[in-house]
RNA sequence: GGAGAAGUACUCAAGUUGGCCGAAGAGGCGCCCCUGCUAAGGGCGUAGGGUGGGAUAACUGCCGCGAGAGUUCAAAUCUCUCCUUCUCCGCCA
């Protein structure tokens, strides 16, 4: 969420800002300088009738103490306190309003994020190997999946439904093999403190990181319950510190969380209906970063490269792309898409995506630090995947197949999938 | 899931016939005094955070005793709902 203050003294500027995510983006940002304006004015007016309130409180024992008459002054407190009811209903009406409008502006993009209106428009930051070539007709994971009977779809059909997967075998063993050599890169050798965290969070938190109100449809909500499935880690890992105070000189905080995700993504019908890439259930590492604001960027840039380390030490070749206003999530000042190179597709698909919230969800969840000088301030989150885990799985497959169909394990992997070199 | 008990500041903890409670006390922490030494003692300080007014000052209003709602002129204190923790029972990986 964006600061009222701010929106209050320079409503034009941000409206420019938002306008990197779109030209004719209406923001509603004259109608919430309109309401605050009023808001103000009805608390300042609330505010004085408890003032006499408060004093009457103070006086009332008194008179009684020394025998006095208080039946007026009470008489004129009772219509003071219907008149505060009635103020404070229209507060509230007020505070409402501003507070609905206020949740469904998305964040300013950072300066160096470019106008554009899809991901065509996004711009490559740099690669890393090149697209892999093959002597022979190469085949989609999914195909690879069901020849080598290591992946299920169909009967993850008949069992749940559309967009689930059974992986069995050397292919459960394969995803499990990809987030513990995550986990133990990033909590090693990228010094990350690991977290397992609920995969059912609240309301509140959901609200805090910016899923809710708007995203509620592509939500998985337990039905009689205030509980979502959690689209990502980032959820209740981000969460952990929402209403705290935290030590400015702990920041940055890392956490690198394994846990799997849920997607009800309603509307991606019709999208990559076959294969591991678009689930209703997936498996991901998230790391999620608490920074100082003056650091911030720099961290965005570690944390993207951490991520990519992984891909490096796989083998996977990849690319990344700051993406533009129009690709830009709803929460995220500047992201970083980090897409591998996707044969069956004949293209880069997004693998992890490395965002920097600045404030946006900080103030949002009101998690703040204590500076140097003792002043409170907000924190500003960063996260990223690091990386999709059944991303990973297809990428490795496609990447890594053989002419027989069968598929080369990378040897950072080798360990993990105990000693098997070759999925056949 | 059932039955009880409890949630007050960094911690512990008073306060429930509603009103001089912004909230006793202790510990901790900070500063100082005394002490020729890292002891003992003494003094002072220690509620923040949010949100308004005001010049982004001085100063000042309002809200904060788990959360929310209610009763009342007035609620930490009364009523209701919810959350959390603890104890016992049940169930269970």
């Amino acid at each position: 969420m964006l600061d009222i203050k701010s929106i209050r003294e320079n409503p034009e500027e941000i409206k420019a800002r938002l306008k990197v995510r779109s030209k004719n983006y209406d923001a509603g940002i004259d109608e919430i300088v309109e309401i605050d304006k009023q808001r103000r004015l009805k608390t300042a007016e609330l505010d004085s009738l408890k003032a006499q309130q408060n004093a009457a409180s103070k006086q009332i024992p008194q008179i009684k103490k020394s025998g006095g008459d208080v039946s007026e002054i009470m008489a004129e407190m009772k219509e003071i306190a219907d008149k505060a009811k009635i103020d404070g209903a229209a507060l509230v009406e007020l505070e409402e309003r501003q507070k609905a409008i206020l949740y469904s502006i998305p964040n300013t993009p950072h300066s160096s994020v470019p106008y554009g209106t899809d991901s065509d428009d996004n711009i490559e930051m740099r690669h890393w190997g090149e697209p892999t070539n093959f002597s022979f007709t190469a085949k989609p994971h999914w195909e690879l999946g069901a020849d080598l009977g290591i992946l299920d779809p169909e009967r993850a059909a008949k069992v749940t439904g559309a967009r689930f997967h059974f992986y069995k075998g050397l292919g459960a063993r394969l995803e499990r093999s990809i987030y513990n050599f995550y986990l133990d890169l990033h909590s090693g050798e990228h010094g990350y403190t690991e977290i397992f965290p609920p995969y059912l969070a609240n309301r509140a938190s959901m609200t805090a990181t910016g899923q809710l109100p708007k995203f509620e449809e592509d939500m998985f909500k337990i039905e009689g319950l205030d509980y979502y499935l959690i689209p990502t880690a980032e959820v209740p890992v981000t969460n952990l510190y929402r209403d705290e105070i935290l030590n400015g000189a702990d920041l940055p905080i890392k956490y690198c969380a394994y846990s799997a995700c849920f997607r009800a993504e309603a509307g991606s019908a019709g999208r990559d209906t076959r294969g591991l890439i678009r689930q209703h259930q997936f498996n991901k590492v998230e790391l999620v970063k608490f920074a100082n604001p003056e650091t911030s960027y720099e961290e965005l840039e570690k944390l993207t490269h951490d991520a990519e380390h992984a891909l490096q030490l796989l083998g996977l070749p990849y690319r990344v792309v700051t993406l533009c206003g129009g690709d830009l999530g709803f929460s995220s000042a500047k992201t970083y898409d980090i897409e591998v190179w996707l044969p069956s597709y004949g293209r880069y698909a997004e693998i992890s995506s490395c965002s920097n919230f600045e404030d946006f969800q900080a103030r949002r969840a009101s998690i703040r630090y204590r500076d140097e000088d003792g002043k409170v301030r907000l924190v500003h989150t960063l996260n990223g995947s690091g990386l999709a885990v059944g991303r990973t799985t297809a990428a490795i497959l496609e990447n890594f197949q053989n002419a027989d169909g069968s598929v080369t394990v990378p040897d950072v992997l080798v360990p993990y999938m105990g000693g098997v070199t070759v999925i056949k």
